[in-house]
DNA sequence: ATGCCCTCGCCTCGAGGA
């Protein structure tokens, strides 16, 4: 089954792209973050038409998250990450589809750095790391998907130089995320392309894309038993080529059920 | 050191994005 990433960059605005990368992948489940609209205006009939079930967690012009879930409607266990009751941002949004609890998130810019701004970033990753090592605690089979604002190392950033100083790649970041999947999470992508030049977004500006000058910025994190499921990881690239497209490609990767040799193996 | 380009809002420019 395919788990799926798309930072859309304003769901209405996007909704024919949406609809048409959903209809030529398929994915089982997709986590969309910047929906940049309110609930109310969740294009809810359209993906539901085009076979998707949805929950979701909007705001007014920023932030925003959902997940869809192909023929069912997924079962959510959680809207706000915990941690700061003060905290309003649509930034996460949780569910079980499948057996899988899905948390889909999108964590926050952080520019400029330093900051309040990002004070907010490294916060919010703290909660983060908190409510991780609670969803791990509990041995089921878990995945956080979505925009991290992070390029982990070098290796996800077409010119690692030019971003030292930036809130997606300063050294308390790429600490906050090595902290974070040291708790015992794998990162799929990196996990199956362990030494790939892979990008997940490509700025709009400065011919980006057509240069390659890409980031790795969207991830999925996969608790243990379900790191044993995974096969596939792809970055569709060429939607980033679409017109009126979004400045990310959505990702997804293919959880199998290996259930044979799982069998044997226990 | 900054803008580039793009989204949204109530609005034709500003804020925010990464």
């Amino acid at each position: 089954m395919k788990l799926a990433t798309y930072n859309v960059n304003g769901i209405n605005g996007r909704l024919n792209v949406l609809l048409r990368w959903l209809e030529e992948t398929r994915p089982d489940i997709v986590c969309l973050q910047e929906l940049k609209t309110p609930s109310n205006k969740f294009p809810r009939k359209e993906l539901e038409r085009a076979g998707y079930g949805a929950i979701r967690q909007g705001q007014k012009s920023w932030n925003g998250v959902a997940i869809l879930a192909l023929g069912q409607e997924p079962l959510e266990t959680r809207r706000g990450l915990p941690g700061d009751p003060e905290d309003t941002q649509s930034r996460y949004i949780e569910a079980i589809v499948d057996g899988i609890v899905v948390g889909c998130l999108y964590l926050p810019n952080g520019n400029p750095a330093p900051g309040p701004k990002f004070q907010y970033k490294l916060d919010w990753f703290t909660r983060l790391q908190a409510y991780a090592a609670e969803l791990l605690e509990l041995e089921v089979p878990v995945a956080l998907v979505g925009d991290f604002n992070v390029m982990p190392t070098d290796l996800d950033v077409y010119k690692p130089e030019r971003w030292i100083d930036d809130a997606l790649f300063r050294p308390e970041v790429k600490a906050a995320y090595a902290n974070l999947v040291a708790q015992g999470w794998k990162d799929a992508i990196r996990h199956l392309h362990p030494s790939e030049r892979i990008y997940t977004f490509w700025a709009y500006f400065r011919n980006a894309y057509a240069r390659d000058a890409g980031l790795r910025i969207d991830h999925f994190l996969l608790s243990p038993d379900l790191a044993d499921m995974l096969t596939k990881a792809v970055v569709e690239r060429h939607v980033r080529g679409w017109d009126h497209t979004s400045d990310h490609a959505p990702v997804w990767i293919e959880l199998s059920d290996k259930s044979n040799k799982r069998r044997r193996n226990t």
